[in-house]
DNA sequence: CTTATAAATGACCGATTGGTCATTTAAGGA
DNA sequence: TCCTTAAATGACCAATCGGTCATTTATAAG
């Protein structure tokens, strides 16, 4: 890792929490000067300009959220424990992937309107994290542990809202208590299409 | 109205849908100037600061979603009736209740670490909505229409989840066949729970 | 209509914004 | 070790930010 690598990366590891709280509009780069204890200038040179750092955020969290998803999915065992794996590891209030809450759903919602290259960023993980759900549904059909006529893809749907909702409404309210009530809800649903 | 209600109203009604898509980091005040065509000073006259204009903007929204609600949950009939209109209100992709989006996610999201007034209002509203779904349960229940050992709390906070999950999906890739899928599974589930 | 009061105005303010660039400092292959 | 190349610096820039206030204009009660 070259020098200028590693610049590189400290600024998006240094500026990513901040621009997930803060929001894009409202971190500054004085706020990642600070961070990262760098002039000015040295921004520059890595980056053409504020908004390609926070393109570059968004793909530095696109990264770590792929790779607690793999982590989650590669767990030994059957669908069933595959699945109550991913849900123990985003729904779990003790333990919140990213500082400041969902980075998609921050920066998603922030970005709708806003910046066309992070809403595609945003809508294209959230259909990776769809398709490994409901991948693992069908691969749980297919070995004969839940009913067939489930609707794999349908379950992904509602099973990302609710994560989304829950995440929302525990950032909003704080407790947890939520975010337990619709973890227990969906592994109900799971356990409900068991043959 | 007075003169000074007028202008104030005329501020907060151009205002909202500015903060709802920029964001409140996002939204300047040339943005508000422009829209209500007012000179600078003027906002001053109505309004301590920005922040101030951001939380009569919330409180907008607030009146506004609790009017929808008011109105969804008043419909002639039965409990299920009340449900089935609350979500063709608050899903329907073709009719979105408020510019830029749900302004409870987009503002509650922006506003979990920077704003606690909003913060606050958002948690309110939420509770405000989850309360509306329970309690059109819970008299089903009363009524024999729906199952007693129903859990009105915990279905209402797993649908405000799912419908607010479903509005960040619906954003982020448009099309609103999310939102259909979602409107139909909690259809399905009320349906599964009468008598 | 008169007049006291309140609303509206826009020039102006200091601070901060994102961004530039000539210069200095450091890196690392030959 | 030397020397070319690249990275780091911070003073500087125009533009914009949120906010103020003396002055003008409009309101509306008497």
């Amino acid at each position: 890792m070259t020098k200028a690598e590693k610049t590189k990366q400290l600024i998006i590891d240094k500026a990513a929490p901040i621009f997930n709280s803060k929001g894009i509009a409202g971190t500054s780069l004085s706020d990642i000067l600070e961070a990262t204890k760098l002039a000015k200038g040295s921004l520059y040179v890595h980056f053409e300009n504020k908004e390609a750092i926070s393109h570059a955020v968004v793909d530095h969290f696109v990264a770590h959220k792929t790779k607690f998803l793999s982590a989650a999915f590669s767990v030994k065992g059957n669908a069933k424990k595959k699945l109550f794996s991913y849900l123990d590891l985003v729904l779990n209030p003790a333990k919140p992937l990213f500082e400041g809450g969902c980075p998609f759903l921050n920066l998603g919602m922030e970005a709708d309107d806003m910046d066309q290259v992070i809403r595609a960023k945003v809508k294209k993980m959230l259909e990776t994290e769809q398709s490994f759900i409901s991948g693992t549904i069908k691969q749980g059909i297919e070995n004969g542990e839940f009913q067939a006529d489930w609707n794999a893809k349908d379950f992904a749907t509602t099973t990302y809202a609710m994560i989304e909702g829950a995440i929302m409404i525990t950032r909003v309210s704080s407790g947890g208590k939520s975010m337990k009530t619709i973890a227990a809800f969906l592994k109900n649903e799971i356990v409900r299409h068991e043959i």
